[in-house]
DNA sequence: TATATTTGCAACCGAACGGTTTCATAAATT
DNA sequence: AATTTATGAAACCGTTCGGTTGCAAATATA
């Protein structure tokens, strides 16, 4: 078992099921009536979800309200850093090249 | 077959790929060096790679030069974007409670 | 022209994935 | 106390995944 954040994103329904809990929290029956497959089907999905951290429960009585742990979505963010400086700098050099031809012209 | 971009950052091996052939092209040969696996194993990451356009390929003769389409890397930056505004959101407000705090104490 | 090098593709294999069905447990309702 | 509701866990199933091995094609070298 990987399960790592990564991993975790991969599936559709799960990126789904993200984006409905990111600003409220929801039980697994009410996010399953999201979707066209089983309860069961989506409890395995946020079993999946809570077992890297991207996910919290809250119990309350019979019911588990479910959302998002967004403090783990900046590890994405942290992993992304790296590519954003390149096509950062790509963008600064294409400008650089801009203003040399634009210094040329006059 | 899937094959989103999601799906192609899954695999570590295809994230180390990425970050390999980040800042120079390379050749399926020397990629494969770096890993503990087949020249064709590294062959079907590459194939999966170019199939969801995240890397690009050139051919000098017999050589391919595969290098990283770092374009396509944005459309993970463009998901992240509505996260990263819930936690600049939390952020914001978390700042406000301090700043009331402050004041109160004064 | 014969041989070596670089590469991709197809066939196969065991493990993991995503789904369903069935069952067990605990809390709320009657 | 019996029933309904909300949930998770286990067993099973077909598909996909990531890997290997073997082979074919194209280019470079002898």
């Amino acid at each position: 078992m990987r399960r790592d954040i990564f991993q975790a994103i991969a599936d559709p329904t799960r990126r789904a099921i993200i984006a409905l809990i990111a600003l409220q929290a929801m039980t697994p029956n009410a996010i399953a009536e999201n979707f066209n497959t089983s309860r069961q089907a989506v409890s395995k999905h946020l079993r999946i979800l809570t077992e890297c951290e991207l996910v919290k429960q809250e119990q309350q009585g019979r019911e588990i309200y479910y959302s998002l742990e967004i403090e783990k979505m900046k590890e994405i963010d942290q992993w992304l850093e790296q590519y954003r400086k390149i096509w950062e700098t790509q963008f600064n050099q294409l400008d650089e090249v801009l203003t040399k031809l634009k210094n040329q012209k006059k």
